[in-house]
DNA sequence: GGGGGGCTACTCGGATAGCCCCTGTCCGAGTTGTATCGG
DNA sequence: CCGATACAACTCGGACAGGGGCTATCCGAGTAGCCCCCC
């Protein structure tokens, strides 16, 4: 099981855009990491399709959070990014088994698709219970002058 | 964010192969569920790679269980089709960016990467505890006659 | 000098190739059970 | 009739192609700012 990497770019994005508060070219920010732009961009692009950042077309435009960072929690993010489906998927193996109906859907009855979905619900939990303001302020408690370091090498 | 089909296939199997309580061999297993034969032969050489399973050669061969099914847990058996690798992968983005050093490893001081770390540790903790002994409890708890059922199809 | 129009530069957005891992398959090494032949 | 031996069938194990999705890239649509020209 591999997560894509653009969900590490969203994360960091994100909490950059959030001491920001401006809208931040897709250029500078891959500029700011050493990424590559038109891949960076294609990140952002499923970010503002899911509703986490606004986008302004034109000059003086780009990225900026749609939302205040604590109601963005890092489950929106890692969605946005990876999609809404869940990892495990249950294809309805007991159907094709004998005694079992193959036009039914045992993703709700089968003991192992539901101890997997418990599993992937904390998971998903754990991720809907920490907001881009939380791990900011992390940040800052270890780096106490990360956000002006931000805002001065990402602000025009 | 996807996980592998085999996971699935495992997972069935290691619940059938403790009921039979006996070597089964993999062509067997793969005609309960209509499976590819020689696929999840490959799965199943990843169990015992791990440990999870015992395989026995010849006529009369087949796989069986390496431990009592109360110490086999969920983890186990995603653990070793899947791979011991977490799903987030910490690049250390941050040595790229201005003022960090990328000869650096941050994957234990980014805020980022320890939350998402911790999330996966949940999931993890949730699969470690529930055993296939419990999950088999689970079935029988809704069908009684699924272990004679199991035994009479893949006993010899 | 003030206002309007055109132009340029810059931005996002979607459409387009390349590569790696999962999926699916095949054949060989090893072992057990059996049938046969000899004593 | 009993034992040893050769054979055959069945099993796992690793090596070999094919496809889908992640990775990476390019170019077009649209807009804000700016410069120039005209009144």
């Amino acid at each position: 099981m591999r997560m894509g990497q653009g969900v590490e770019w969203a994360l960091h994005c994100c909490l950059n855009l959030a001491w920001v508060g401006d809208a931040v070219p897709g250029a500078r920010l891959a500029g700011f990491y050493d990424l590559p732009p038109a891949y960076l961009n294609k990140q952002l692009q499923a970010l503002v399709r899911a509703g986490v950042c606004e986008s302004v077309p034109g000059p003086r435009g780009g990225f900026r959070l749609a939302r205040p960072a604590d109601e963005v929690s890092l489950l929106d993010v890692v969605v946005a990014v990876e999609g809404p489906e869940d990892a495990f998927r249950c294809t309805s193996i007991l159907g094709a088994a004998p005694g079992g109906d193959p036009s039914l859907d045992y993703s709700g009855h089968c003991a192992i698709s539901l101890s997997m979905r418990s599993a992937e619900l904390a998971w998903r939990r754990e991720l809907a219970g920490r907001s881009l303001a939380e791990v900011a302020a992390d940040v800052v408690r270890t780096a106490p002058d990360a956000p002006q370091h931000v805002r001065a090498a990402l602000a025009p």
